[in-house]
DNA sequence: CTCATTGGTAACCGTGACTATTACAGTTTT
DNA sequence: AAAACTGTAATAGTCACGGTTACCAATGAG
């Protein structure tokens, strides 16, 4: 993604976004299948074709892409029946969602607070070429 | 952890705490043995043995058990070789981890803020028994 | 039209992490 | 001595994930 944004809104197929991270292509093409569904990014099929950022890079933070590409909660509640003879058992999966939540909540704000543009800003600061 | 501070400062046996969240009694004592190394609990050997908290609830944190029982960083950047040929491959490890450690600020400070016996207490309130 | 290039997806394997379990040694109380 | 506990090692099973191959659909160049 951070590719993307430096790459001002050009195109990238998925074999160079790949080559840039030292994995497979279809890797990649699995995530941003994520980032499609979640309206962060554009393919294209085709010979010139590829993917692009479907927003500018200013209105996407790491939050939008951490909730495309890791769907759920980071936390997760074991969801093993509790021991009924236990009554810290019984009431800690709802303590423990409570705090968790807020926690959550912790998480996301921080990473609502850096766009992708940030991102690229670093990149092209430190980048000599 | 929560049990322990339940009940209040009485030893249980790995057991014990292991029929309550329903596994095994060797996960216990392996748990067990990562939080007694971070000084929250003592565990005493023999007959009547067994494990008790070894500071006040009060003055332990869900951040303390977090840091004991997961050993490193909650987030974690594959240390791949980056593709030279990319600038942005080549930044990104060091602006990642930046941003990440900035998010864990906020994931820690959020879960210093809740100490063991809130739990405990929590639990005590909805209880009718 | 033909064909090369690309995205999208399914299928499969290998690996690493974790849980569960068994087993055994050491310690302490009865 | 016996019982009950901790601590730890070894093992097997499970699950998620990355990597890989393969195939289809779409698109643009010739």
């Amino acid at each position: 993604m951070t590719a993307l944004a430096y790459h001002d809104g050009e195109s990238m197929s998925s074999s160079l976004l790949a080559r840039s991270v030292q994995t497979n292509p279809v890797v990649i093409r699995r995530l941003l299948g994520r980032l499609g569904k979640a309206g962060l990014v554009r393919a294209h099929p085709g010979k010139a074709g590829g993917a692009e950022l479907a927003r500018r890079p200013e209105s996407i933070t790491l939050m939008d892409i951490f909730r495309a590409v890791e769907g759920g909660s980071p936390f997760s509640i074991p969801d093993k029946p509790a021991n009924k003879s236990c009554a810290v058992s019984c009431r800690m999966k709802r303590v423990l969602a409570s705090v968790l939540s807020e926690t959550e909540k912790a998480m996301a704000a921080s990473l609502e607070k850096v766009r992708l543009s940030d991102l690229a800003s670093e990149i092209r600061a430190s980048d000599p070429g």
